[in-house]
DNA sequence: TACATATGATCAT
DNA sequence: TGATCCTATGTAA
């Protein structure tokens, strides 16, 4: 389930199971053996996330680069251990934690001169401090292509991907088809802080959840998966019941209601 | 068994 | 825009 608080949540399990001790590296599917073979012993220094993309540094320089994209995981074993499966990427593991990866659109050691050129041509994190709204309304300002679509390119801002792009909008009362540099100032600014608030809750969670429990009026206990969205892969709206609208914007399907997000 | 599908990104045309 | 990569799961045949 790889949207950026995935990635957030990982740095901070990989970091805290993994501690300062040495792991043993290992590449059990056998596309990253050489590279894993350069990780084994080392500790772990550091792990961060930038929207989407994973790093974990060493203590011998290492930079591991992993991005999950669409399938892929980076699930989390008790220790010992069990035998690894046959398509597990890579095993990183010591007496604190395990972890396997599967299926990832990369997984890479970079220098700090490539790290660096990743990050840069992100747009801003919103689980991270640093840039703010005047960033991404500068951005949006710059390009007619629906709102829908830039909220997915990762160099306007970095973290969201298909289920939150469609909450967000839906959320701030957006039409998906609307025109980026068309949006006001205090649209832009919502859907910033839409985005911080949702991407922390995932991260808190560990899913995606954007329906306000009191307006959903769970039946006691615990959420249904069906009560966590408003329109993603829905029929109705979550709000109102009208039937949604399917489009596609940058190659991906967002679904929207065409009473909460008019034109 | 086989196929469709999925919370992504990149590269070729 | 389309093809491609990578894996696991659910549904259809």
């Amino acid at each position: 389930m790889p949207e950026g608080h995935v990635i957030h949540r990982l740095a901070r399990g990989l970091r805290s199971t993994l501690g300062d001790a040495p792991i043993r590296a290992s590449s059990p599917q056998g596309r990253f053996e050489a590279s894993a073979a350069l990780l084994d012993g080392e500790r772990v220094t550091r792990t961060e996330a930038w929207g989407k993309y994973l790093f974990v540094s060493t203590t011998g320089g290492q930079i591991l680069h992993v991005h999950l994209g669409l399938i892929g995981k980076f699930r989390s074993k008790d220790v010992p251990a069990p035998e690894p499966t046959p398509t597990v990427r890579l095993r990183l593991e010591n007496d604190g934690g395990c972890w396997d990866l599967t299926g990832p659109t990369r997984c890479e050691l970079l220098t700090p001169r490539e790290r660096r050129a990743i990050i840069e041509r992100l747009g801003p994190d919103p689980l991270r401090r640093s840039p703010r709204t005047e960033v991404l309304f500068e951005r949006l300002s710059r390009t007619s292509i629906p709102i829908g679509a830039t909220l997915l390119d990762q160099s306007i801002i970095a973290g969201l991907g298909n289920i939150y792009r469609a909450e967000v909008l839906f959320l701030c009362g957006i039409d998906p088809r609307r025109p980026s540099n068309r949006l006001s100032h205090e649209e832009v600014e919502e859907i910033w802080e839409q985005s911080v608030r949702l991407l922390r809750i995932g991260v808190t969670t560990g899913s995606i959840i954007t329906t306000d429990p009191a307006e959903i009026g769970r039946t006691r206990g615990r959420m249904r998966p069906d009560d966590h969205l408003y329109v993603y892969h829905r029929d109705h709206c979550r709000r109102c019941g009208t039937e949604l609208r399917t489009i596609d914007l940058a190659g991906r399907a967002i679904t929207y209601c065409p009473v909460h997000q008019p034109t």
